[in-house]
DNA sequence: TTGCGTGCAAACGTTTTGCAGTATT
DNA sequence: AATACTGCAAAACGTTTGCACGCAA
């Protein structure tokens, strides 16, 4: 099921309403391919429909959050950062200290270290929403 | 080295000056053994030195910060959060995203993942800002 | 027609900053 | 004596909220 037909349905099945700004909020969320902050949503948004405004791009991240269309990953700086969920293997993200590039990447040793963690702590770690803090391969020469 | 010293050397080195407020910051980071706010150390640093303001705090923290005595790690909410850096085994913290309790954890996986990842992409990550998102073992009874 | 959502503006909590006086070197 | 540091207060920043009107159901 597509993610638009998705949050139609769940906000059907919560008594909540479908509105355009939802809508273009949702559909806009496929331009980013790594994480986003509500103000970059805003200002994609107001490229094509200039009307909406950043309180509504807060409300409705908050809301697909609530219903896992979006998770949130912390890259460090002041702002939040949020993702799309779609139906793709595990991911997560490495951000560079220095020049703020995050990777995003797919790894199984995640998964083991996941398993692991929860063997031996119980904690049960969720992995589209880790961001692993460090330098990148360029930025590491400049660091002594 | 003692932190102390290793303060009071750096802040020569620089032309900077070892003034108290600066000593009773750095003193009072023994007092945490997980990751803390610039306001918990401000609380604290008040019990003993009501004179210190929050502002001082923050400048203290960051110039701590940029001599690697303090560690910035990400545990999600709004505020800042900061570990005192010690002669300690590499570790890393877990935090509950219910409950926000924050696991400490010092693991050997961990440094075999570090390697992995930085022989496939280059990528270094820094271990003691490592902070893993996900449901302690308790949580996870009250999600679905 | 009901009541949820939006725009608007103001409030909020955390962090940063400008300034003038104070303290360290 | 020079100038880095502090306290102070105000600004900045990202985010949240209260309210009245507008719109989806």
């Amino acid at each position: 099921m597509s993610c638009e037909r998705r949050f139609q349905a769940e906000l059907h099945r919560r008594g909540l309403r479908v509105t355009p700004q939802r809508e273009i909020i949702l559909s806009t969320l496929h331009c980013f391919h790594s994480p986003f902050t509500a103000e970059e949503v805003f200002r994609k948004v107001t490229e094509s429909s200039p009307g909406i405004k950043l309180s509504t791009v807060y409300r409705t991240l908050e809301l697909l959050k609530s219903i896992n269309l979006v998770s949130v990953v912390d890259v460090g700086n002041r702002r939040n950062h949020y993702m799309h969920v779609e139906a793709e293997s595990p991911h997560f993200h490495l951000v560079c200290r220095r020049c703020e590039a995050v990777l995003s990447l797919s790894s199984e040793e995640i998964l083991e270290v996941q398993s692991k963690l929860c063997a031996k702590s119980g904690f049960e770690i969720e992995i589209n929403r880790i961001s692993l803090p460090g330098l990148c391969e360029n930025c590491r020469r400049f660091e002594e």
